[in-house]
DNA sequence: CTCACGAATGAAAGAGCGTTCATATGTTCA
DNA sequence: TGAACATATGAACGCTCTTTCATTCGTGAG
């Protein structure tokens, strides 16, 4: 294993009781949440999810450009999800923590369990007549 | 209580060991995550996650404007994280079920937990040189 | 040094999204 | 039925974001 960020999160904790999000923390919150709210990114990161990668094969293995995945890949940098080690003339990428592996696999989960209710409807019909 | 959905999760479970995300699952996660990617609908979706609320009272409490509010209410329902109950002249929305509400402060939880890490630096310096 | 490879950057095009304004639908009460 | 309130809808502007193309920077080998 390459190195995976701080490293010092139990993953499954649970959340605290919640607060209400005021607009700095709904705006922060949001920002980091836009880097999976992308098919590649998302793909990337999934990707990851299961080890280190070389930016190239990275880029091959999710089917994008490279030069699009670079940028991606700044991106989620930027926002701190990912990190990057140079390792001769290439560069291997890795989740940062665990906090971010967890917030994958939560994420997945969840979406799947609530996609069982719906199809593809346009949920006019949820409403429970 | 209104009516929370089918209500039938665990909301703390833990999610399956995980598995590399096909371009399919990807677009499907995207496509509901965009949903938690933006301020208004994360204040939006917080607001409910403390109790039911009527659309204009919700739209006040968030400081949006009655119709914007209802735009995005209008996604949240179509992408089923919502669901709105007509009640005399007011429709009372509330969070689909408790996989939204977890999702939600697993979100909040790990993304708070992951900006202890780094201010705003543009992670360049995190490339542990 | 020079060449080849890997990765990052910048500019620009194209698409998608959120907000606003104006208006329509639905509901209650007099 | 008509007025007032609550919510939903449609069109459009502006903005942001993702991708592509071309180029540059960095690294290792001959």
């Amino acid at each position: 294993m390459v190195r995976m960020g701080h490293g010092a999160a139990p993953a499954n904790a649970v959340p605290r009781p919640h607060t209400r999000l005021d607009a700095d923390s709904a705006a922060r919150v949001a920002g980091t949440l836009q880097a999976l709210a992308t098919p590649s990114r998302l793909l990337i990161l999934s990707r990851l999810r299961e080890g280190p990668c070389a930016a190239t094969e990275l880029a091959a293995e999710v089917g994008m450009e490279q030069s699009a995945c670079s940028h991606q890949l700044r991106l989620l940098r930027n926002l701190g999800l990912v990190v990057g080690t140079r390792q001769g003339r290439s560069v291997v990428y890795a989740l940062y923590d665990n906090h971010v592996a967890a917030l994958l696999d939560q994420a997945v989960y969840h979406i799947e369990h609530l996609r069982l209710g719906l199809s593809d409807v346009d949920a006019e019909d949820l409403q429970e007549g």
